[in-house]
DNA sequence: CACTTGACCTGTCCGC
DNA sequence: TGCGGACAGGTCAAGT
């Protein structure tokens, strides 16, 4: 599921609900999907919630809880003065605990459910002091932070060869964040077929990548993200990216800039959304 | 080394 | 209604 505007989202939404409070209690009902000790975790109080690529990282006092929602991962945060009442999704948003509810950590002031229904996702418990960077696998650059550069981006570009575009951005050691929704969304404000080959880039089509990722990304978080199928934010609420989104889940629709019908393609395993007329270029 | 293909899981949807 | 196949926000290890 979440991509950055996803993950980040979710941050948000943690850092206003839950720092402060106290983990009193972690209930691990799938043991594959939590990797450490989750006694760890008792008695900590959160100081600090943050994200580094599609990553989140739950700090307490001693100890850092790494979660990834990996394609259907999901955080649901009840208060306790909060009613849980019946909900229109069948399946992902059933009143809570539910069949995918793998971790539940209870707070000194609600309770924070981990669901996946594929089970992809897990949680890591470090010590505070860990290298984040160094816990998680070749990760790139943040597409806000000064590193990220045009230089920097021209420079890993050069060195590959037979990649298409639509494979470069999903490439997390190069900038770290984007997937399969931004990574077509990226392309089609670039006007750049996703099919094109890195080596065959001119340097301003690069430079219109570069400055797309930044654009797509923000008006993404400032969306609440894409809510697809079941990523929610941690009320519960949908993101509303996908009622701006260009070509994304669009296929067969007509293109909102002229009209032709969005074509759905498989690029390295993962469909491709693009309109055949604004993105030409292959 | 650069790049591609499955595997990890469970569910929904679509065509026959 | 049932059955098979394709498909779903992401990584990774193993294979070419």
């Amino acid at each position: 599921m979440p991509e950055l505007p996803e993950v980040e989202t979710i941050k948000r939404g943690l850092e206003r609900d839950i720092v402060g409070q106290k983990i009193i209690e972690v209930e691990v009902r799938a043991p594959k999907l939590f990797i450490g000790e989750s006694a760890k975790l008792i008695n900590e109080p959160i100081e600090k919630v943050w994200r580094r690529a599609k990553v989140l990282i739950i700090q307490t006092k001693r100890f850092s809880a790494l979660i990834h929602l990996k394609m259907t991962g999901q955080l649901i945060y009840k208060g306790k003065e909060i009613v849980i009442g019946g909900h229109p999704d069948k399946l992902y948003l059933q009143p809570l605990p539910h069949n995918h509810t793998h971790i539940i950590f209870k707070l000194s002031g609600g309770t924070l459910y981990f669901n996946d229904l594929r089970k992809f996702g897990w949680v890591k418990v470090f010590n505070k002091t860990d290298d984040i960077d160094e816990l998680i696998h070749a990760v790139g650059p943040e597409f806000d932070s000064p590193t990220f550069t045009l230089k920097y981006f021209s420079e890993k570009l050069a060195k590959k060869k037979a990649i298409t575009i639509k494979q470069l951005l999903l490439d997390q050691s190069i900038v770290a964040g984007i997937g399969n929704i931004y990574a077509d969304e990226i392309l089609f404000a670039s006007k750049i077929h996703p099919l094109t080959k890195v080596k065959d880039l001119t340097k301003s089509q690069i430079k219109k990548i570069f400055d797309n990722i930044p654009k797509i990304l923000n008006l993404a978080i400032n969306s609440g993200g894409s809510s697809s199928q079941t990523y929610r934010q941690i009320d519960g609420k949908m993101g509303t990216y996908l009622e701006i989104a260009k070509v994304y889940k669009r296929e067969k629709l007509p293109c909102k800039i002229c009209k032709t019908p969005i074509k759905r393609i498989k690029i390295a395993g993962r469909s491709s959304h693009f309109c055949p007329y604004c993105q030409k270029s292959s």
